[in-house]
RNA sequence: GCCCCCGUAGCUCAGGGGAUAGAGCACCGGCCUCCGGAGCCGGUGGCGCAGGUUCGAAUCCUGCCGGGGGUACCA
């Protein structure tokens, strides 16, 4: 990408300067080039001489200038100047920015692809939320934020795998099983109340419901028994299903729906993992229960592994699963994304995969911060516990799959978010998704009037665009890889739909400035054709890479 | 108490060591004889407080104030 160029010619010139005796030897800070706010300061700026007077001993402007004398000549650079109080401003050639439509407009939609992860293979898992109950909206986030950064992340050469962990043993599905039953035995006519801290949703008779129907009273036993434990396997399995249609109504597809229950087979990841933290000296015995002495590892207390009741803590299973991500199944690089309600267990999963033999450094847990609902003024409860909750499904089949999306997106993760349903609903026209489609759709409108009228960029000379306006979209275009670039760097989606924004104002600025189809300026229309397929390619682009629809008509 | 995240325009949010802090919505005023006005142009308005580090701080550090989350033999 330019932006690597520019910088490489940056530290050419240190080189340059240095070998011609312009600047004294010494080793050089981390070099960067950024874009200033203000045009006139050029493309791309250096604040290098700031960083370096004091190695240097010399006034920054001066190092800016002996810098400027050794910046070698490069196609798509047309001027360098210094500026006070000791910047380096590179201009980009008006020549070589309009010759990237052209550009941007054959590579298609492999421009900004690129080859920053190497073919590592990423896993990341994401939402994994309990299959205790539907998908609701905090879960929402995750899912946006997860499917995003997948796309992008494989668009720069990473092979990921997503992967969706089913927490289908445990208290809570026990809980769960022992409601469907109540639920199950209800539906045959017996008085049976749901167990305390059972789920009290309304979805739980709709699974017995579909169990009843299914198998009829195949897994009724007489009255105070207990269940059946496939019985309860089957309710989640229908839970799963459940989710997976939620998800895949926000586009939201895995490769692979990993079982917790799975882990605790036999010859399984659980077991081996215990042994291993046994023999390994990390476990102690204690109040009946074993515990993980993790205050070794520089955690701040011990924890539970298997409670007094002999079951598992979720740490326990948790552990194996991330042995199996790191050492069973060998990925260079594993990202958890969690809401933040789970933030204390960060620094435990990490001492966990040390102590069983992975690298903490290769394990990212991208936190989001919570998400708050309401309705204009009135705030929603969220809780699960609380019976009635606002699934994802109706935020979906309310505003969209397309809005939903975006507007997850749109706040950093670490940022917490308030999804106000009214807004949502009431204003979905303003909600600017809507803004940054119309330019899709208003791009295709042109390109397609055009075809009908026999235009079409064939052979188009990109010289031609010097308008602002086009240069001012160009640029805007060349931007989507060092955009990429940061959302994998900083594992932070947000970044994508700021720059569809603006992206989409370039182009309507450009649309209301520059008019395209001129029977009296072939040639320019033919170049302005050739800038509208350019557009349209990183806007599609932008667009796919956050899951959201790009249409030709609205 | 301790740990994590956040206080930027009336509202929702970007910017997280650079030069005169941005966008959307809202509000005020303009722009269609012409490719889609779901658009464009202009205007009003802002870094919680106090110290510190730095050539330079919205950005880093410390303290305080305010909001959210965590601190289970729940997940």
């Amino acid at each position: 990408m330019i932006r690597d160029e520019i910088l490489a010619l940056v530290l050419q010139a240190l080189a340059a300067a240095q070998a011609a005796g312009d600047l004294p030897q010494f080793a050089a800070p981390e070099v960067t080039v950024e874009h200033p706010q203000r045009p006139e300061h050029g493309d791309f700026s250096a604040n290098l001489p700031l960083r370096i007077q004091g190695l240097a001993k010399m006034k920054a402007m001066e190092v800016a200038e002996a810098l400027r004398k050794h910046v070698p000549p490069h196609p798509a650079v047309s001027d360098v100047r210094v500026a006070p109080p000791g910047f380096l401003n590179l201009y980009l050639s008006p020549g070589w920015v309009a010759a990237q439509a052209a550009e941007v407009a054959a590579l298609g939609e492999r421009f900004a692809g690129s080859d920053l992860g190497r073919g590592q293979r990423v896993q990341i898992e994401y939402v994994s939320a309990n299959p205790t109950g539907p998908i609701h909206v905090g879960n929402g986030r995750g899912a946006a934020i997860g499917s995003t950064l997948a796309n992008v992340m494989t668009s720069a050469g990473f092979e990921v795998e997503q992967e969706y962990y089913v927490n289908d043993a445990g208290t809570q599905v026990a809980i769960f099983g022992r409601t469907l039953y109540a639920r199950y035995q209800q539906l045959f006519g017996r008085e049976i109340s749901i167990p305390e801290n059972g789920y009290p949703g309304s979805y739980v008779i709709d699974v017995a419901t579909g169990l009843k129907e299914a198998y009829g009273e195949q897994f009724l036993k007489p009255e105070g028994e207990e269940p059946d434990p496939a019985f309860g396997r089957l309710g989640i399995e229908i839970m799963v299903d459940g989710i997976r249609a939620d998800l895949a109504l926000m586009g939201v597809v895995y490769d692979e729906w990993y079982s917790e229950r799975s882990l605790q087979a036999e010859g399984g990841p659980y077991n081996l993992v215990l042994d291993l933290l046994r023999d390994h000296g990390h476990i102690v015995e204690r109040e009946g229960a074993v515990w993980f002495a993790s205050s070794e590892l520089g955690e701040s207390k011990d924890n539970v592994l298997i409670r007094s009741d002999g079951m598992p803590t979720y740490y326990a299973t948790d552990i194996a699963y991330h042995y199996d991500k790191f050492i069973t199944r060998k990925f260079d690089r594993v990202i958890d994304i969690w809401g933040a309600d789970h933030q204390g267990h960060v620094s435990r999963v990490k001492a966990a995969v040390q102590a069983v033999g992975g690298d903490p450094e290769h394990l990212d847990v991208l936190l989001y911060q919570l998400v708050s609902l309401r309705r204009g003024t009135e705030a929603v409860p969220l809780s699960k516990r609380a019976g009635e909750i606002v699934t994802l499904r109706e935020i979906v089949e309310e505003v969209g799959a397309d809005a939903t999306r975006f507007f997850f997106l749109l706040p950093s993760a670490n940022q917490t978010m308030d999804f106000d349903l009214e807004l949502a609903k009431k204003q979905s026209d303003e909600n600017p998704v809507f803004y940054v489609q119309y330019a899709h759709a208003r791009i295709a409108g042109v390109i397609t009037k055009a075809r009908e009228e026999g235009f079409s960029s064939e052979g188009a000379d990109p010289a031609l665009l010097t308008h602002e306006a086009e240069h001012t979209l160009i640029r805007k275009l060349l931007l989507l890889p060092e955009v990429l670039e940061t959302v994998v760097r900083d594992l932070a989606p947000h970044h994508l739909p700021h720059y569809a924004q603006e992206l989409a104002s370039a182009f309507h600025v450009f649309y209301t400035q520059c008019r395209v189809i001129d029977r009296e300026h072939e040639p320019l229309t033919r170049s302005r054709l050739l800038l509208l397929d350019a557009a349209r390619v990183v806007l599609e682009r932008t667009l796919g890479l956050m899951g959201v629809s790009a249409p030709d008509q609205m």
